[in-house]
DNA sequence: ACAATCATGTTGATCGGTCAACAATAAAGT
DNA sequence: ACTTTATTGTTGACCGATCAACATGATTGT
């Protein structure tokens, strides 16, 4: 009786009262990681981009000129991720990065012509991607949402609830 | 004036308008990351697990009894990623794994004793953290963050938004 | 002026997650 | 019966993310 045609009677059984299912970071985990394997597809297809890189250029299109840090301190991406980032980016022609003449320690990254093309290219499929993320939410929903992820966020930031 | 003085102002006018900060999938990254990170270092801290690692044993200790498809099913874990916990937990003396005498493939997992105490270990921890995260929350937030994110599940499995 | 400190960006090591290929076995179709 | 197809679990290759160490250069304090 323990052969395969148990299988999915047990395998209900422990869907229903699983700790894990009622957490939230689990449920949220799973989440992003689709929402990440759709968006790494969706800009592959329109720009040849991985999402890291994207995003760089999306930062830096999106503020005409920045530099290194600035991305890092308001993303809170990991700065050597984004130098790696920006590194393949420059060797694409996509960015160009240009060292401060005062600071000898910063550079400054825009994007080239290529790299407003590709921008120009895949902003739009983002932001239609956006839609249909949001397509069956409403509003109040989408503020909703952003409220308790503004209080998850700091409450991962808390280090002392464990006394 | 282009020092390191005017750093703030470009970052402060950066950080006004980015289209990316709009974009749910980009806010709900960051505190996926977070949330991450403060979930490995409690169970590190606790139990002597990775995330992953403990996401077996609670599976597993919930489940009393479960095989490895089981689990990659339900969770939607990478069944590879399960086969590589399962098999390190089992070195490690927490998991035992028999084979099943009917089906040759499967693989019945259990947790052994030393398991089960690091899961009745690491258990009350984790709802501690996780009633910290509640914390902030009404009961009502608490369940339209999970209706948005079903909504945001499904949505990102779709795949012919794009025509 | 000089020492100590801090900021910027690069690099290496490592880890977790994803994907594809695979061997072994079982189930289904003919 | 036999071929084809599907399932189970393992493995290798690869990629993205995280952390720590580091070199360089700027800032602060005395």
């Amino acid at each position: 009786m323990n052969t395969a045609l148990t299988r999915s009677v047990e395998a209900d059984a422990l869907q229903e009262d699983l700790p894990l299912h009622q957490y939230l970071t689990f449920r949220l985990s799973r989440v992003q990681a689709k929402l990440n394997a759709q968006g790494a597809r969706v800009l592959m297809d329109a720009a040849g981009l991985t999402l890291a890189q994207w995003r760089v250029v999306a930062l830096v299109g999106a503020a005409g000129k920045t530099r290194l840090s600035d991305l890092a301190r308001i993303t809170a991406l990991d700065k050597g991720l984004l130098s790696r980032n920006v590194k393949t980016l420059a060797k694409q022609g996509l960015i160009t990065s240009t060292p401060d003449s005062f600071d000898h320690r910063v550079q400054h990254l825009t994007l080239s012509e290529q790299g407003r093309e590709i921008f120009d290219r895949a902003l739009p499929v983002t932001r239609r991607r956006q839609d249909h993320l949001r397509a069956g939410l409403t509003p109040e929903e989408i503020d909703a949402f952003r409220k308790v992820l503004d209080k998850l966020e700091f409450a991962a930031e808390k280090t002392d609830f464990m006394e």
